[in-house]
DNA sequence: CGCTTCCTTGATCTAACTCAAAGAGAGTGG
DNA sequence: CCACTCTCTTTGAGTTAGATCAAGGAAGCG
């Protein structure tokens, strides 16, 4: 594992330094943020965890993260995976309500949670974003709970391939920063159903897999009316 | 259908009404919010559908409400029931992204939703109340993702059990307000599985069941540990 | 080159679905 | 008050989508 990759210091990110102030200021940020600080983490790494105290929010510069849940037995549920630009790990109580790790060596700016910022996101000029990202989470929480609850194995999967796409730099070509197991455990399947729903879609010539990672879609006319 | 329990006007409700005066305050209101009119709705009546402009957002004070959406072929999700004092169809976008419908007769009472109220909750006095009603659907849709995607149907049922508990008023004996097809469609299964889960846990003595919508709890120590 | 991890494929199993029909209430009208 | 209807719920029998169990295969890394 490259605990290399990881440093256990944050550094300043997209910040003029005025050498000798402490207090930097962000000026490539649009979100108007302060005080965010970048750092690179490992494939797998933990960010944050379940119950832990939610000191800070998040934001993907590069790479990917998933957040999920366990269940007592272990069964895990991936809520979402967060792509660059995405924010996450904003909470209204004080504790982190999910996990979170890096799928793959990712960088992210982390940002000081003040007691201002939720609660009475009122004034501050962040609240805007802030809000904007958590009805944002909102909205793809309830589509998925559509998927979940009432999607077969195949259109979970064009649904998924669909939305990866949609998020993606080039939206008929690209690489999926996730292993299956993430993909099921997304997905409310086994790895298992996962891998033959692809095989099978690419069977019917709708994708293609030149690697197991890397996923052309050749026809979304089809992709899209299996989704339902 | 007994229409006749919904009517077409809007009345003023909890206002100190100063004759002459058009703008109204709402005094009985923990939110601040103005403008709310009290209506009642008839069973299965529809409050507003996927699609259809947000102008207004809702509270419960009476009933319940089932917020849903449907795929294609008709297949549905019930996101979530909506009970009194619950905030429901607060969107950021200007189109509802659910339908709503009473579950059982229903009062609500409804807000206009003005222009500064969500992009700009900022300022109003109103924005932390809503902010705290989307954070609370936000946290409920993400444990909802949890049970949907990961749970048997043994698990889900205990957990729906445990949770209209916690919300009702006495804990270990209530009715529910939603027939078995809005268990089914909330948690992902059929009328049927619905039916044999209660049964069993009939059967078990975990509860008892005087009447189809009437549940006793007998014994939470086992729910809350088949809720996994 | 040899691990190790990830992915695919096949065979079997099972939880939940589907289809079918019989209770059980609640409301209506004779 | 009783018979009738309608809707909701339960129960049973059979089916199936997806899970589980069990090998193999491929690709990356040391």
């Amino acid at each position: 594992m490259h605990t290399a990759l990881s440093t256990d210091h944050f550094s300043p990110s997209g910040v003029i330094v005025a050498p000798g102030l402490q207090s930097l200021r962000i000026v490539d940020e649009p979100w108007g943020l302060t005080q965010g600080r970048t750092r690179s983490h490992a494939s797998d790494e933990e960010i944050f965890s379940e119950g832990s105290r939610a000191a800070f929010f998040y934001k993907v510069v590069s790479g990917a993260v998933r957040t999920f849940k366990h269940l007592s037995d272990g069964r895990r549920q991936i809520d979402a995976f967060h792509l660059p630009g995405d924010l996450f790990g904003i909470e209204s109580g004080d504790e982190h309500r999910f996990s979170a790790e890096a799928v793959g060596a990712a960088t992210l700016v982390s940002y000081r949670r003040c007691s201002f910022e939720i609660q009475a996101s009122a004034r501050g000029q962040l609240g805007p974003e802030i809000i904007a990202a958590v009805m944002r989470s909102l909205e793809r929480a309830q589509s998925h709970m559509m998927l979940l609850g009432r999607k077969s194995a195949l259109e979970k999967i064009a649904t998924f391939l669909l939305d990866m796409a949609k998020r993606m730099a080039k939206d008929d070509e690209f690489d999926l920063p996730m292993p299956r197991i993430d993909i099921a455990d997304h997905l409310g399947l086994t790895i298992e159903t996962v891998s033959r729903c692809l095989t099978q879609l690419e069977r019917e010539g709708v994708i293609r897999l030149p690697a197991s990672r890397h996923v052309v879609l050749r026809n979304k006319a089809i992709l899209r009316r299996l989704r339902a």
